[in-house]
Formats: C-alpha cells, structure tokens, sequence
DNA sequence: GATGAATGAGGGTTCATTCAT
DNA sequence: GATGAATGAACCCTCATTCAT
C-alpha cells in the first residue's frame, strides 16, 4: 500500500511540497468554511479563509465535488476501516454494526452541512454520492450482512439504504434542539432487529 | 357556512372569481414547479409555468413560505384529519400509527422537494416550519401516546421528532431507485416497538 | 368670480355630489401620503388612505402632476392673492416682500417634498412647474417691481428666478435641523436690498 | 510619497494596472451617467457607459455612495484646498469668500445632479452627506469667520447652513435658461454682507 | 503556478399603469 | 363609474467561473 493518496480516487497529491502545503491549508479552510456556512460555502470565503487566489483552488479541485471529498477522505476512510475492526472486537454483529453506524452518524452530524450532499438533487453530486458510499457501503454491507446471518437482525437490507437513511436523518442536526438525529438513528437501527414474534415492518 | 377556503387560516381566499382562478392556477403552477426544481424554484419560472406575472404571485404571496404553506395546505389538512379517523377504526394504536406515518410518508414522497423544508436553516421557514408542524405535530403525539399507553411501543418519544425523522427520511426519494423511503420509514417506526426482552436502543 | 373650479387650469369639478366628495376625499389622502412619503408617495398608498380604488385616482388625474396641482391649488391660489392685498397693507413694498416670500417659504416648508417638485428633470413635471408659477411668477414680479421702483431693491431680478431660488431652498426643510430654509431665504432676500454703497453682486 | 490616491480616505487604488484603468473608466462613465441620469442612474447603465460587467462597479464600489464620493472626490479636495489659498491672496475676506463659493458653484452647476444628493433623504447618503461636507465646511466656516472679523459681513452663520444654501440653489441649474444659479448663489451671499444701517434679514 | 479582476447569468422585489369585472 | 387584479419593465445584488497579469 503506498502512501501517494491514490485509493479510491481524488485528486492526486502535487509534487512540489509548497504545493502540498498549499493543499494542506485548502483542505483545512474549506472545512472550517463547510462547518460555518455549509458545503455550499462560497468559493471566495474559502479562498480567503486559506490566503490564497481562487484560481488555487480551482486548480487544485476543478469542481466543487473534487473538494468536498478531499476535504472528507480522512474521515471517511477513516470510518471505513473502523468496520472491521469493530467486528472484531465487539461481542456480536449487531453491537458492531450498532457501533459503527454510530460513529458514520457522529461524523455527519459533526460535519455541518455535510449531509445534505449525499442528495442526489444536483447532477454534480452524483460524483459526490459515489465517492462517499463506494467507500463505506461495503462495510455496512458486511456488517449488515454478519448480523443477519447471526440471526440479530431481518435480512433483506443493504448498506446503501441503510446508509442512506442514516444520512437523510442526520440532515439539519443540531440546528433544532427539538430533534436528535442520534436518536432517531438508534430507532432505525432498533427497526432492523429480528422482532420477538410477528409484525414485521411492512415496507410497502 | 360557505366553502370559501377559510378552514385552519392562510391566504384568504380572494373576492373576484377570476382570481380566485388564477390563485388555483398558481397553486397548481407552483405545486408543478416545486417538484422539478424544488421549493425554491424561482419566482420567475414559477410565473411562467402558471402564465402570468410575477407580480401576480407577489399579490397572492407575499412570501415564499406564504405559497409553500398554501400549496401543501389541503394535503396537510387531510393528512392531520386522518389521525384520529384511523386511531378510531385500526385494530391497535400502533396499527394506526403505522397507516398514519405511511400517509405523511407517501404525502412527503409523492411531494419531492417538500421534505427539504422542514429544514430550519433559513429564518424564513420558521413560519413555514411551524405551520406544517402545529398542525401534524399533535396528531402524531396522539397516536404515539395511545400506543404507548397500549403498551405496543416504548414512551418517551415525541412527535416532533418522529416527524422530523421521517421527514428526512423522505428527503431526495425517488432519485435514486436503490433508496427506498418507505422502506426506512418502516424501519425507523418499527424500532419504536417495544422489544421482546433485551437491547432497548439507546439514543445517548 | 364664479365657484367651480375653473380659475387657473385643473380638473374640472365633476358633477355628481359623490364623485365631487370622492374627488375631496382624494385630494385629502393625497395630501397627507405626500408629507408622508414625498409627491412620489405610489399610487396604491393614496388609493388605499382614501378608501378608493387605484382606477379612481386615475380617472380623477390622469397623470401624477394632475394631482399634484390639485393637491396644492388652494395653498397657491390664497398665497397668489396674498401679494396685493400685502402690498396694500404693508409699509413699504420691500416689507410685503419680505413678507409674501416668508408666506411662499411657509407653505413649501411645511409641505415636505413639494419643493423637489419644481424641478425640471422629470419630463412630466414642465406641466406642474408652469402650473404653480405661472400663478404665482406674476404677483412676485409685482413685488419686485414695487419694490424696485420704491428705490428700495435693485433692479433686474425677475420673479421666476426669486421664485425657483426660493423653492430650491426649501428642499430637504425639516430633515437636517443645522439648516433652517427660511434663515437661508431671508439671506437672499436681503440680498436684493440696493447695497450701502460699493460692491453690487456681479451675478457673473 | 507615491501619486497613489492615498489622500483623505476613500477607496484605495488596485494593484493590477489593469485594474486601475479600469477604475478611472468607471469613474468617468460614472460621472457621465450621473449628468444625464442624476445619482441614481442604474448601475447597469454606468457598467454598459464603461464597458464592464455590473460586478466590476460592485467591486471597486460597494455602495452607490462610495462611487459618488469617488466621483466627486478631486473636485471637492481641490475645491477645499482652494479655500485658504483664496483668502491668502484676496484683497479681503468677504472677496475671498465670495470667490471660493463661485467655484463650489461652478463645481455643483456644471456637475448636474449632484447637488440632490447633499439631501439627507436617503439614509445611505449619510455618509456620503458627511464626505462631502466635512471636508468643505470647515473651509467655509474659516472665510465666514475670516469675513466677520473683518466686520464684512453679519457673524452667526454657519458654514453648513451656507453650503446647504448653496448646493440648494444649484439643483436643476442649466435644465431652465430662466433660472441661473449662480446670479441667485450671488445673492446669496450678498445677503450675508452688514447692512449699511438698519432692516437686518430676520430669518425668524 | 498563483492571483484576483472581470464577467454576467440568475434570482429577488417594487410599482406605475392597464383593463376585466 | 369604481375596483383592484394582473402585467412586466426596471432595479438591485450575489457569486461561480474564466483568464489576463
């Protein structure tokens, strides 16, 4: 595994180190714009924020999607590897994937704004969506998929929906003390355990 | 008692009959508008597609949220007046429950871009926010109390929350045919069910 | 001097007894959105303080500078028939000068944004500018010449300038309490007397 | 000491040399829509005159009241700066003072449309009411005070009262070839001279 | 490479004026 | 005649994106 940043896609790390360094600063910048003002931060805060041109960042992050992934890659890999190994170490599937959904739930909650991206509304986003979900899918897949062969949980659910949903619940945290999305996170995962005896959600 | 649309408050509806044509015409324009692009279609397009001026939205409109209010009006109206009908002929509170929240779930879907709404972000939409919420907040509480009493499902939820909740769940549906709102609004309303034994989720 | 309306110009007084009230009831409204909001106050504002229709300002006076002139008509026409008889009564000419100019600062004061409206920029107000001094130039020509003859002010200065001066000054009375149009008026006046004995203003 | 307009404030100059070439088109389009179109003209009107895009006058001018200062800047500073020099070299005062407000005249007659613009009407132009007037008042103030010592004219007036006078009679100046400004700004300021014996203005 | 000036589409809002009712 | 609904031109302002320096 080598170090240059190249996994799951992005944009590749420059050359000359000043320039990595400038890359640095972006990343930085855009992720304290993002939290005050939203993925939709405009262009020109950022680059004021970072100290430098706006060309700069165009040219480092062509489209605003290149940038709000690398402003999340870390994380989001984060997050990634965080699954296997919680299945690992926790005492059942379902204790893992409880765990685990809610570490992807503080993440976005944390992340102001951050949300709201995983909608496919914008036809730019759909880069966004994939890049996001490719990476973690899989893992909720496998966590989904070892508590329901444990017998914890009804199978018939895929990561990306449960993904999904967990992000759409998430959308607008924190803004109404009223609502906690961690909450309702812990509701939608109680909804995948086996019930005791009938009523399965219907799902139309 | 005339059917003039003086029911829960809003836009009165106007004297002459033209306009009173025009304002269903604008309903329908905006209704048209809000799904392909959103509750914040512009002004302009929204016009356009009801063929006449902006001005004439401005008349009927002062403000966004005044239209947004108005263009969901009647569905919300029906939606609120199905709780107790259904608490009244279901078999159990949770039942009810149930066909309630798919009522407000395929009310939201049919309706993309509504969800998006029950986002508090803009000042704006406190109003907006409100009016939706005053008036399905307590119905939902009804229902959620009645079960609870029941003993179908665990108290200390409130359906403020459990609005939100599937409000957002509802967000983006139809865009992509993986996501299926209903499946996790299912999902998050079977996790109220009190569980068999062990396990109760638990929200931090 | 018979009493329907017809002295100066204007619209003529209409026939029937409720559109002749309609008509006062108007001018009233007007009178009061203009020391409110200037003679530019809109249309639907003095349609609405007079409980009328926008149409029936219209029909009354086609144009703004219509109204305007019915608006001030009786304040010119009294200030007009101020000059002889001050004249009569005062000691000496240049004294009922003095006076009738303070009568004309008086009623452009008190009437906030009646002064801007003797400027000939907009096109449409030629009409309005001729309407008021085309009464009121005459008697202020009177005035000057008495005044003049009486050895008491020099010669030279016609009624038209004094008068735009006058109104000029006027602009903006009332909204900065460091300038009092009526010191300032009193200035030019001053101005005409015939000097001591050197230095005449050149007027270049 | 660079040429840079660094003087007494006011947007400072760009870098790029493009740039500041751009902002003296700007400032010469500016000045020219705001002779035929007053100080309202529309901002896409002065970007059309000049030849740049309407963001091109928001940046160099945030508010309409920076570009007018802007505008007017030279002229005012050289206006004030003519002040002192006038009364060093005037055989007496009130020659000087007479003098200088014969080339604020010229300032304010040959620049039509600003005088409107030293109404306090609008609440943005207070600023710009201070820009212009704390740089001349002071001056006028100083040949006031000169000329009173001096025993030339009557003490009590205040530079801002005169200046207000002045920039009055000026609005409109050259639209009506019956009314000349400067005959009127004349008298004026021949007003203020000490009457050979009795019959001071009163100015109520 | 970096910069930030310039562009101009895009969206909001007001209000004089017309004209169906 | 009176009404007030509808129209739409005219303004304002923001900000993503390009490109000269």
């Amino acid at each position: 595994m080598n170090t240059s940043d190249q996994g799951t896609g992005g944009t590749p790390a420059p050359k000359r180190k000043d320039a990595r360094r400038n890359q640095r600063t972006l990343l930085e910048a855009a992720a304290a714009a993002f939290v005050d003002a939203g993925v939709e931060a405009p262009v020109r805060d950022i680059a004021a924020r970072a100290g430098v041109g706006m060309g700069t960042i165009y040219r480092h992050f062509p489209t605003r999607a290149d940038l709000i992934i690398a402003v999340y890659r870390h994380q989001v890999d984060a997050c990634a590897e965080a699954g296997p190994a919680l299945l690992a170490s926790s005492p059942t599937p379902y204790a893992a994937l409880e765990e685990w959904i809610g570490l992807f739930t503080d993440f976005l909650v944390t992340k102001h704004g951050l949300a709201a991206v995983l909608q496919p509304d914008h036809p730019q986003f759909e880069t966004l969506h994939a890049s996001f979900l490719d990476r973690l899918v899989p893992v909720c897949d496998q966590l989904l998929d070892a508590a329901a062969d444990h017998g914890e949980i009804r199978p018939g659910y895929a990561g990306i929906e449960l993904m999904r949903g967990v992000g759409n619940l998430c959308i607008g945290a924190g803004t109404d003390p009223r609502y906690d999305a961690r909450r309702m996170v812990a509701l939608l995962v109680a909804g995948l355990r086996r019930p005791a005896g009938n009523s399965a959600p219907a799902g139309r």
